[in-house]
DNA sequence: ATTAAATGATACCATGTTAGTATCATTTAT
DNA sequence: ATAAATGATACTAACATGGTATCATTTAAT
């Protein structure tokens, strides 16, 4: 079980990589060859948090990427909401519809609480925490 | 993103039908018209759970399953491990490296911590806690 | 003994997801 | 004009998911 995919653990990475320089614009090829991973993957990572406005990108020779929000405002879970969709433990869908027998709502409710403590704690990191230090 | 896999919730399920019937046995058909859900793949769920002797099962005309352990013995946890493997946010792999950076080793540090919560918490369910009421 | 009803063991398969690659278009500094 | 950068998009190999299908074996009941 592997809840976190690549594309986030890359997002997050770059998005360190980017916060950490302060100034400035960081290209692709940049971040690609520091963090060591796969430069035409890690464009279309780029391309989604631009998208979200995560990050502003500039075209045209010289350009790059820069953070288009502050870091304590980026949290773990809005990485992996953007590329993994909602979190949840247990989505609960029997054919399209919903829990017929009370005690799967019983095993639902268990799943729920953990899974809002889940996201609260996955709110709860920002990309400055991981970079602090 | 969806986090338990539809076996680990079949076969919750599957261990709440049959801890709720106190005595005797209940045979795969029984449990998956009364789950509503495909024989054929309970059957294989059940049988991963005999292994796993958390069930017991009694071949032959009349057989089925029963429980093999206590119902409170049963946590979420053992039963997405079972089907899903050691509960992990993320592996941390990179191309079977480990964490060359600092930042990330900090990010594993982070995440480490949440995969404790929700693995704490996952223990704590048991098939007793969800069929109680 | 025979048969029906149950599980055990496996092999197979369609579909979707993951983790990328590859191309062409567009923008911009020089 | 050119090189260097991103934007958009299409494609793909490998694996995971959610099953189905069969045959073998065991056992209760006749």
């Amino acid at each position: 079980m592997n809840l976190i995919t690549r594309d986030v653990d890359y997002a997050i990475r770059a998005l360190c990589c980017i916060a950490k320089k302060k100034e400035g614009l960081y290209s692709v090829a940049e971040i690609a060859s520091c963090l060591k991973i796969p430069l035409p993957f890690l464009r279309k990572i780029l391309q989604i948090l631009n998208k979200e406005n995560i990050v502003h990108s500039y075209k045209g020779k010289g350009g790059g990427f820069k953070l288009a929000i502050d870091p304590d405002k980026i949290s773990l879970s809005d990485v992996i909401t953007l590329f993994q969709g909602p979190i949840s433990l247990n989505d609960h869908t029997f054919k399209r519809r919903k829990c017929p027998h009370i005690k799967e709502c019983n095993l639902k409710k268990k799943l729920d609480r953990i899974e809002k403590i889940m996201v609260s704690e996955l709110k709860a990191v920002t990309i400055r925490d991981i970079i602090r230090h």
